[in-house]
DNA sequence: CGTTCAATTGGACATAAATCCCAAAAACAC
DNA sequence: GTGTTTTTGGGATTTATGTCCAATTGAACG
């Protein structure tokens, strides 16, 4: 039995993460929050005693979902190069928000790194997660040497991917270029190191 | 014989620009933009009605910026490649910058992407002016028929690095990435086609 | 000199937003 | 059922910041 106030909090916290996708977090309001999460005005206050502090709630609950997911990723699928091909399926996937709003964790630093490096840094977090996950996948397909760099690499082409798709609003680039790393990746697994 | 008010006019856009960069446009207030630009308070009003009007002003600044800068390379190197490789240095060259602020034209696009089509738009615009000269340069190279999909390629690339980096502070990476791209480019010159 | 007008000032004003308060209601423990 | 704690709800307060304005300066020009 989840009591009623957890399940408030939780309200506001998806609430609020969703707008800070949508919107930013710096144009988002306490009015947006608790109207979206229809909690009256005052009683926020009760839950969160700052803006900020809704938002390192909002990053810890995106930590644990992309937690959850991997480790299902990592459940559901034998092989590195299965979860590997899982993993770039993401962003066809979202090509809709991407295009609208862009990287949910990307656009986060972008707006958070420049001036709060406490926020920054649990915006890293996410990435981290993925990195180490890829890094353990490239591993295991036999790049122990170079996992870390590989999924950085991986990484790093997601984001050019995901900026540029926000910025021309062009999902056949997004499809393009995502299909050249499906084939780097894959080609990886039979052993033909592309482009290194 | 430059106006005196031109120069003012001028410095309330290099602060502001400036400022922009460095804690984003909705972070940076007008008391921010009249300190840096040494300019009383009321004084901004004379020149510029709103704080969106400094924004497109500061924009269009850096607009012809690098419409200079692709213009110049274009007079100063003869060959497609020498100008390929020229655009390559710029990464490498603002690695300090990128590290603490990210990359000037995509965190203003991510910022500005996600609630406002109109500023969106001029943003867009100062990577359509890189898109058109790498379309060039990859053209004459005898690329034509994927000039532009080279373009947005190396764009897309050059984003990803820079975000990675402002993320993860780390010039390691982006020198290593940029290398790669480098090896990429070069290798189109003397016609090989790596991983397209 | 005197007129004119661009440019300069600093402060006033309005608004939106974050934060705080506290009484009332609901939930819970015993 | 009574007492206690948790949660609710709406409004009050404060702060920050974008915007506006009236008075003033100063230089160009006749």
């Amino acid at each position: 039995m989840v009591k009623k106030s957890e399940r408030t909090r939780q309200r506001i916290i998806e609430a609020a993460n969703r707008l800070f996708y949508h919107q930013g977090y710096a144009d988002t309001s306490f009015s947006d929050i608790v109207e979206a999460a229809q909690v009256p005005r005052g009683n926020i206050y009760y839950y969160f005693k700052s803006k900020e502090e809704i938002l390192l709630a909002a990053m810890a609950y995106r930590s644990k979902r992309i937690q959850t997911m991997l480790q299902n990723w990592s459940d559901e699928y034998r092989t590195p190069i299965e979860r590997l091909n899982r993993f770039l399926e993401i962003l066809p996937d979202s090509a809709d928000s991407l295009e609208r709003y862009g990287c949910p964790m990307g656009s986060l630093n972008t707006e958070l790194g420049k001036t709060n490096p406490e926020l920054q840094q649990q915006a890293r977090y996410m990435f981290t997660l993925f990195e180490d996950w890829l890094t353990d996948q490239f591993s295991e397909l036999g790049y122990a040497g170079k996992a870390r760099e590989y999924a950085r690499r991986l990484l790093s082409r997601g984001q050019g991917i995901s900026v540029m798709t926000h910025i021309f609003k062009d999902k056949k680039f997004l499809l393009q270029e995502m299909d050249l790393l499906g084939r780097w990746v894959n080609g990886l697994a039979v052993g033909k190191e592309i482009n290194d």
